[in-house]
DNA sequence: GATTTTTTGATTTACGTACATCAAAATTGG
DNA sequence: CCAATTTTGATGTACGTAAATCAAAAAATC
């Protein structure tokens, strides 16, 4: 059997009361004495059954999502998980809310930040926004004992415990390589879509995808980078634009949103040429296309493991346990129209 | 507040006795009562706090792995990640033990199987050998009550709860699709490496693989499959051989195990072609191979995944609840030299 | 050495559920 | 209607931990 708090107390001859002290780290006790209970813990191998104490804390896990107000498929579908999340609230002890604030905007995540500091909450998952201010705001509140983790989009540099996404570097890398493999000998310009180069994800697909591009194909040239703002409007008239004037383009790299608008320009102004062309996030529109021969492969992120990982994150740094990290690293998923979910 | 027992005994009012005998399916309930309390219970939303109730009925999770005494490096990554879980077994309230059975043979399977059913595991998680026997055993004991999920490889067609794997002919289309894409408008002959034929995994990629390569890539021609056993030294006497005999070849599809006798053959005989090689399973050689362009793309199944799945899924078997099926879900990793974790 | 302060022990209640016991009530059979 | 049976209630203990209270002991202070 499992050692219990009676076992300790026994083992280290001190009382029930002064094991609970040491546990829970409440004053009163002696140096000697808690090093006593401590080697006790250790030798017998003890371990908090947290269930135990959860029931007798009476605990729940108050926890805060905070989204971007953008409205493209994947932050809907983002969405759409932590309502499945907050659904099984009741049998994971989670108390879950979502808070919007206007994405790209530093001031305003600030402010949110600031305001939850005041309140009860046991973790914050948030999408980040890359700035210095909100960095230092991360970086007070985690040394002030909350736990955070990034979600979908990171904060390099400060110190979240955890960071739930994908690593973007390697997602546009990836597609560089799948872009130029799938060309082999041809040559020509590569079209890229992107959200906005103010989006850190987004840079950061660049970068990766250029980075490959240069060191192993050279006979692509990529062309100015197209900005889309997630807009299937804006995403439509430019790549169509694009495809009109440049009779030289074999590839296309989607690396953001607004993919519905870049596939009904590519139905329109490309059907007589091969394109290649890669797209990031799977959805309705995107996974048509993969079947239709429109797209030729999908980069994606699992939302779904995304909001569970960053669930768990929070929990065991809730409870100062240790977590899993082969089961919390956020997987580049390829799809081919072969292995769609 | 969650509701309570108690509350459903007050809503229903009837005493605390009656909510637990409707609950825990005691008899001695006459059927209009237990409708009153079934109603309060639906009406209230009470969910049972598994904790509670774990914590009172001392309750652990007694599972079993039956795995096939097969030596590669698969199956070593796997017991790897079944040791883990036994480590966490203290916190998860698991009891885990494996049981090692000769490899491809159904007799000693449903011997197993039959020996374990006389005991108490509250669950069983197996590689399954497909056989006509062992379906029947497995359908038996799932009639009787015992939770049971095939691992890695699946029995079809039976009644286990749930597969912990990945779907192999999704696999192998996937392989063939990456493998005509990467070969471009090139002509010539595609070798396949595989353990057995006896094996459903790999009959089953190389059924997918066959069937995409028929359809769309038409100008690559399938040789007879090599069988290495899984054995990396008659993979590396087969493939030497294949590559000796035959300059057309230009692309290999290796889906079993024994990838170091395909790589050192690889090296030592195909350093001036340009050969396109898939394998699957990710290991340290795999992964070496893949960085120096010995190998263009890995397909990998996550067997640290596959078993946290299975015992997540064992357990809520176990407690009747319901799985979370899109976490459960093993997914097929593509990893190129780029996104390598 | 007496007093104050700190540390420790002993004990109790609680969390939500499981399970057992025994008595009381309701139902059924004759 | 009485006896036998089934159904229900009342109550207590247990699981492992948290948290509180109050008394007792030990240590520190003067």
């Amino acid at each position: 059997m499992r050692p219990t708090v009676h076992d300790i107390a026994a083992a280290a001859g001190v009382s029930l009361a002064t094991v609970d002290r040491v546990l829970n780290r409440r004053p009163g006790v002696r140096h000697v004495t808690r090093e006593k209970v401590e080697t006790a813990i250790r030798e017998l191998g003890y371990i908090r059954d947290v269930a135990a104490a959860n029931l007798a804390k009476g605990r729940t896990y108050p926890l805060v999502f905070i989204l971007p107000a953008s409205d493209n498929s994947f932050m809907h579908g983002l969405n759409g998980e932590i309502r499945q999340a907050i659904l099984r609230s009741a049998a994971e002890r989670t108390d879950i809310c979502t808070i919007e604030v206007p994405a790209f905007d530093p001031a305003a995540l600030v402010a949110v930040l600031e305001e939850l500091s005041q309140g009860k909450p046991c973790g914050v998952a948030m999408v980040a926004t890359d700035a210095p201010e909100v960095r230092a705001t991360v970086d007070r509140l985690v040394h002030a004992g909350f736990p955070i983790v990034t979600l979908v989009s990171d904060l390099t540099g400060s110190l979240r415990h955890h960071y739930a996404g994908v690593d973007n570097i390697a997602a546009g890398r990836t597609a560089a390589r799948l872009l130029g493999r799938f060309l082999g000998p041809r040559k020509g310009e590569i079209a890229v879509l992107a959200g906005s180069m103010l989006v850190r994800d987004h840079r950061e697909r660049l970068e990766g995808f250029t980075a490959v591009m240069a060191e192993e194909f050279p006979d692509l040239a990529i062309l100015p980078v197209l900005e889309g703002r997630d807009d299937p409007e804006i995403a439509h008239m430019l790549v169509a634009d694009a495809l009109a004037r440049n009779a030289g383009i074999v590839g296309v790299y989607s690396l953001g949103a607004g993919n519905r608008g870049l596939i009904r320009a590519l139905k329109e102004k490309a059907v007589d040429r091969t394109l290649t062309v890669i797209a990031h996030e799977l959805t309705t529109h995107t996974r048509a296309a993969l079947i239709d021969n429109t797209i030729d492969a999908i980069l994606n992120q699992d939302a779904g493991h995304e909001v569970r990982s960053a669930i768990r994150v929070l929990k065991a740094k809730a409870d100062g346990l240790p977590m899993i990290d082969a089961q919390e690293r956020i997987r580049l998923d390829i799809f081919l129209k072969d292995n769609l979910p």
